[in-house]
DNA sequence: CTGCTTGCAAAGGCTTTGCAGAACA
DNA sequence: TGTTCTGCAAAGCCTTTGCAAGCAG
């Protein structure tokens, strides 16, 4: 799946549809996490976001990333011990992480039947559901 | 599922299952890590042995998870951004994570048909998966 | 002896916080 | 002018590392 650079009347609607007030850096923030790279680290995010002509700081890219992520903007995604990163696609589908390359990919949902939700505990809903497949590289003649 | 608190013994021939040398500290860690909580954090753990009459110093703790992981005593479960636990029980399963309450919870494979694994990238095999359902209450009358 | 283990304390890295100034309505 | 937002720097937290002492074979 492949995600567009999108105009910037497009993240300013994407914001105000889900009620976050559209400043200048958070903008920029949320282009970066909607830019085709869907798969973006806070780090990540700090280093494209100032190569442009708009520098956020720090604070700035920790705080915003929260408020979409509490807004639904975005999806915190969970790969590794020491690793999150921001999934800009918020519909339903699970990931590949490739622990030998680092690479993180999309399952589309329909390809892993994972409907069945049997003794959900009493008073619950399911609020998310997160699949993470670890892969390995075959070892291979070196 | 329910775990024992298992006799110095049984956790010695786990070790030794794994290839690990059973020193004292990794004997305390060890049972610890397999005792009815089975889903414990490092400081948990801290806790848990440092309440016991052996010490072990965090350090220790951290180095000592970190080889039981390698040597595949125990899964390392990811549920928060900041939240990493430590599942003694490295059967097939997933989890319900409850938001509300930071209550897991296991859910044995076979009542999640995640059987189907399509389109794996050319040249890798499937290591492990990750299935954390997030559940949160219903809101209730107050 | 020689290598593996442990533990202390320091370093590290990422994220959050406090607070003052800037921007916006 | 009041509220929201931003950014700097400091603080915090969890985890790792360096290194010396301890222990085991």
């Amino acid at each position: 799946m492949q995600w567009f650079e999108r105009s910037r009347a497009e993240v300013i609607d994407l914001l105000l549809q889900h009620e976050i007030s559209p400043t200048t850096q958070r903008i920029e923030i949320a282009t970066a996490l909607l830019s085709y790279a869907q798969h973006i680290s806070a780090e990540e995010i700090l280093n494209k976001v100032n190569h442009s002509k708009t520098k956020v700081s720090k604070a700035t890219i920790y705080n915003t990333l929260g408020l979409f992520v509490r807004k639904g903007l975005v999806r915190e995604l969970l790969v590794d011990a020491e690793k999150v990163v921001y999934d800009s696609n918020t519909t339903f589908h699970h990931h590949f992480y490739n622990v030998d390359t680092g690479e993180l990919t999309d399952i589309i949902a329909d390809d892993v039947p994972l409907n069945a939700m049997p003794y959900l505990p009493n008073g619950t809903y399911v609020e998310s559901v997160e699949v993470i497949v670890r892969l390995r590289n075959h070892a291979t003649t070196h």
